[in-house]
RNA sequence: GCACCCAUAGCUCAGCUGGAUAGAGCAUCGCCCUUCUAAGGCGAGGGUCUUAGGUUCGAAUCCUAAUGGGUGUACCA
């Protein structure tokens, strides 16, 4: 249910019954119970231009507002805002109907568009760090997102498997004489051993640029060594992929290597449309009011992140018809984001229609609130982040006797590794994130733990409810109704996450939820004695709506629920 | 130097397109388990929304400046 747009169409309907022309406005959430549902402050905005007082308007608007329907009330307060007080039996009537569907009521879109989103993009020389949770986390959610609302999704894996430090691999591989298959099984390690030679000994440097010419002028052995590079390192991603459970898979995996072989054409589309600049050597496009060009071809011929970037742009906009391309990328890469987009829309890389979003997010700091150190060691390995997760999950358990080993085993999985995403993906994308064990493993407040646990109570009612359900939800008492309110806004919720690509949206509605289930439940009753049969039935209804609400949201965030904790 | 982002309770954070007395959790202090899972609920205390101006009927929210912090700044990605 379109909550906001239903209540926005009653106004609108009563703005024209009562002749006044105004801009389109919407309602808003009322702040307090005590105010209503909802309340429409249109009135107040509208009095200057129309010269009259705003209680004026808002009783013309009042006096033509259809009250046999959605709502039952409406009162002005204030200098002219509009409370308005939503039908129970509307509202019970619309709450039953989402009850009875798979999709709990929600529309798919009329007209879906293709999506691509860019998520995850590790590098293929090092594993995954924590650095790389969210990325990992906010992409595959938003994916998750659009798809449920009908989009057409395309996930994209934007691996980091070229550049110069693949010649500073593969020569040291050649130094160390080694054919991979050993020394490989640490990348970590020896991504770092070749990094200490490559800062230290400049002829080794040099010597590893000459390997980054081989690659990619196809030297075979060169390429094959490489290719072995690739896959262990995918492997190893696709063990944290499973592990987070994300729904990344090798068919999403568009490398930037796969970009190579479009990369002369995107200079050359650049300098044919005259947007290139020869400066210092480099080939270059001059944006206005930026000092620093977007340099696309180095001086020594080689290309540059921009260039591939475009290279893909180009792709997903023409190839995948991508009307949305959303970059799931550190905040630190906005700079170089803006650049790529005006430039794809200025050289018409991409049409002018085509959405180019960086979905940007903070960056990791340490409990100091100073930013992580990912170059010099002390990085955490999100593998070894997941399995700690996975553990202290397991520590937290309190009734262990109830679960045999293997269950004991997926529900510390699920509970873990939920509680790190949930974690993730409750504070705001843009703020800098605070990384803090503690916090994030803690099942304390606004984390999944809690809706889990909402969930769980919802499920053992189920247990104990042996009949079946009939008969109506029914709305009547001030609980039931937020209660009734809180679910229907669902799709308002989402629909608004979607737009701005931000999960916590999500995240806190889903809290606010089950805060309002926890307080509905510990004040009325469902099975206990002396509830009447319909009472009963509505309540266990409310109930199960509830439930399906939390699991489809936690869905999207790409956390399983669990029946029993 | 220039540019971008941020500043809300002791701590961690919400606060949607400007709306009524700024909200949660943690921590602190009380209360509620013979009754559907107490990993819960109820209550108390805790705020000059960094500062100073401005716009507006109305500002945590918009604008300007200052202060403090973060980030980016030519051939890495």
């Amino acid at each position: 249910m379109k909550l906001k747009s239903h209540i926005n169409q009653i106004i609108q309907d009563a703005f024209t019954k009562a002749d006044i022309s105004h801009e389109a406005m919407s309602v808003s959430e009322a702040t307090k119970p005590e105010f209503g549902d909802y309340q429409f402050n249109g009135a107040m905005a509208l009095a200057k231009k129309l010269g009259k007082n705003p209680r004026v308007i808002a009783t013309e608007i009042l006096n033509h507002l259809d009250f046999t329907g959605a709502l039952s009330k409406g009162e002005i307060a204030g200098p002219g805002f509009i409370n308005l007080w939503l039908n129970p039996l509307w509202l019970a009537s619309e709450c039953q109907v989402a009850s009875l569907d798979e999709r709990l009521n929600i529309v798919k879109k009329e007209t879906p568009i293709k999506a691509v989103i860019d998520y995850s993009g590790p590098n293929m020389a090092k594993q995954m760090h924590v650095g790389h949770l969210r990325s990992t986390i906010i992409g595959d959610t938003l994916a998750n997102l659009l798809h449920f609302l009908g989009d057409d999704v395309i996930r994209q894996n934007h691996i980091g498997d070229w550049g110069t430090q693949f010649g500073m691999l593969i020569a040291y591989l050649e130094e160390q004489n080694e054919d991979g298959s050993v020394s490989l099984k640490d990348l970590e390690k020896f991504y770092k051993e070749a990094k200490g030679r490559f800062d230290e000994d400049a002829t080794f440097a040099d010597k590893a640029r000459e390997y980054v010419v081989k690659i990619q002028s196809g030297d075979t052995h060169c390429l094959n060594l490489w290719q072995k590079f690739i896959d262990i390192s995918l492997g190893h991603c696709e063990e944290v992929y499973e592990k987070l459970d994300v729904k990344l898979t090798r068919d999403d995996v568009r490398a930037e290597s796969f970009y190579n072989a479009q990369l002369p054409k995107v200079v050359e589309t650049l300098q044919n449309r005259g947007f290139l600049e020869e400066s210092n050597g480099a080939k270059c496009v001059f944006l206005e009011g930026d000092e620093i060009p977007v340099i696309v071809q180095k001086g020594d011929g080689g290309y540059l992140y921009a260039t591939t970037d475009l290279a893909a742009l180009e792709f997903r906009a023409n190839t995948l018809e991508a009307k949305r391309i959303c970059y799931v990328v550190d905040a630190r890469q906005a700079g170089h984001f803006k650049q790529v987009f005006t430039v794809a829309k200025n050289a018409e890389f991409v049409a002018s229609d085509v959405s180019l979003e960086h979905i940007a997010f903070g960056t990791m700091m340490d409990k100091g609130g100073k930013p992580f150190k990912t170059r010099d060691g002390g990085t955490i390995k999100l593998i070894n982040l997941l399995d700690e997760a996975v553990i202290k999950a397991k520590e937290s358990i309190n009734n262990k006797d109830d679960y045999s080993e293997s269950e004991l085993a997926d529900l510390a999985k699920t509970i873990g590794i939920g509680a790190v995403k949930y974690a993730d993906l409750s504070i705001n994308r843009e703020s800098n994130y605070i990384f803090n064990w503690d916090k994030m493993l803690s099942f304390e407040g606004n984390t999944s733990l809690y809706l889990q646990y909402a969930y769980a109570r919802i499920q053992s009612i189920f247990r104990r409810f042996d009949g079946k359900i009939e008969g109506k939800i029914l709305i009547n008492d001030a609980l039931e109704h937020r209660l009734s309110v809180m679910l229907l806004r669902f799709e308002d919720i989402l629909n608004r996450a979607a737009v701005d690509a931000s999960p916590n949206q999500l995240t806190t509605y889903l809290y606010e939820l089950a805060t309002l289930f926890m307080r509905f439940y510990e004040q009325n009753p469902i099975l206990k004695e002396g509830v009447d049969e319909e009472t009963k039935m509505s309540r266990l209804q409310l109930a199960n709506l509830t439930a399906k609400t939390i699991k489809q949201g936690l869905e999207i965030l790409g956390i399983k629920v669990v029946n029993k904790l």
